[in-house]
DNA sequence: TTGGCTGTTGAGCGATCACTCAAATCGGAT
DNA sequence: ATCCGATTTGAGTGATCGCTCAACAGCCAA
């Protein structure tokens, strides 16, 4: 009995929490990730991103907190869907290696459809952040190790599925991995013409292929 | 007997073309180098290159004529430097293909000796320039095209030697060494542990020497 | 010495930076 | 209709940005 007077008790908090807000914060997000991989972090201004999320800076500031925090907010979720893929890859059915090898293939086809290509924003934010910004540094530097992690995971399974010799060294391969994709999207970004671009990922594609024993 | 005359006259200009600046330019120009290849363009003010090249604003701008070319300046400073060393690599005596690869080893060892590791300026600059700066980014882009060049006739100079088959594409093996290299420093930036990075770059490098026919 | 030219100085320019807060605005409960 | 609290607003904060320039210092010929 007292349950539905609860209820109603809490209903303007339930209520509020669903409450449709002026601005759409996963929408936001998408549009400071854009700019900031766009940009990076020290050029892009407040201006800008108050143009690219439709907000004062009034409310950017009460939404999240800081430039800084915002750009942590949008590299946690660059990262997460970056992990995501790759978790993706790994619970697919059939042949783990294929699967890795057609992810590289299927990056440079993404790529060279991009009219902005852009490199991996984790290598990015790595490169650009400065003594004064080592929290950015290191956070990137934690997601591409996971992403790494997550990677190894993949060899690991593919070793255990007798796609790999017991010899092969999961870590090494995830390193190698993940140095040639972060090399192919760079040549991406460089502006690589797309036949390049797609012959690049073909070669590192099958040396991932040519891994399996026959 | 004008003759004598005339170098009395212009005496006071020669003594002035190698009158003892108070500052050096070429030191003045290495500092600034230092500087941006570790902060960037963008995360480097004027007062950072004040404390660098210990120049008042006046002076550098005198010397320099805006940070934006003093970059530029710099930029071409590193292009050079990094060109040498490949020329010096292809006419060196010796097999081309053990000189490419010694090439990958060494870089590795030089930055694992490195405490301030850095990935290549030019691949930074071209990541950070955006729209505002489209000069930086066309800058190195050119310049890593000339590089690439460099290590095709590298290549090209192997296969006339015999080093490499007819049907081996000197352009291709170019743009991968190339990627890798790119891919080899970043991965020093981001900290990889001195044993994994000469694994790295000694792979790499085993690839390189693996193209000779035998 | 003196005059003249070169190169240096550093206070300070307007613009822009990241950021704040008092006031206006809005949706929902009464 | 009226009020309340949450949210948005945008002019404005001090700091710093890249950069300028009138004044100054040092050197050499006369």
């Amino acid at each position: 009995m007292c349950g539905a007077r609860d209820i109603r008790l809490f209903l303007p908090y339930l209520l509020r929490m669903i409450r449709a807000r002026p601005y759409d914060r996963d929408v936001a997000l998408d549009a400071a990730l854009s700019l900031f991989w766009r940009k990076g972090y020290h050029a892009t201004s407040l201006k800008d991103l108050e143009g690219a999320l439709q907000m004062k800076p009034g409310s950017i500031y009460a939404a999240f907190d800081s430039k800084h925090a915002l750009y942590l907010s949008v590299l946690e979720r660059y990262f997460l869907r970056s992990r995501g893929e790759l978790k993706a890859l790994r619970e697919r059915p059939g042949p783990i290696l294929q699967g890795l090898a057609d992810h590289l293939r299927a990056v440079a086809r993404r790529e060279a459809d991009d009219p902005a290509r852009s490199a991996c924003m984790l290598v990015r934010t790595m490169l650009d952040a400065t003594a004064g910004e080592a929290e950015l540094g290191a956070r990137a530097r934690g997601y591409l190790d996971a992403i790494r992690a997550e990677i190894e995971a993949a060899f690991r399974k593919a070793q255990e599925n007798g796609e790999l010799t017991k010899a092969q060294d999961p870590a090494r391969l995830a390193q190698r991995y993940q140095s040639n994709m972060t090399a192919l999207r760079i040549e991406a970004h460089r502006g690589l013409d797309d036949a390049a671009l797609i012959a690049l990922a073909e070669e590192m594609a099958q040396e991932v292929e040519a891994l399996r024993p026959n």
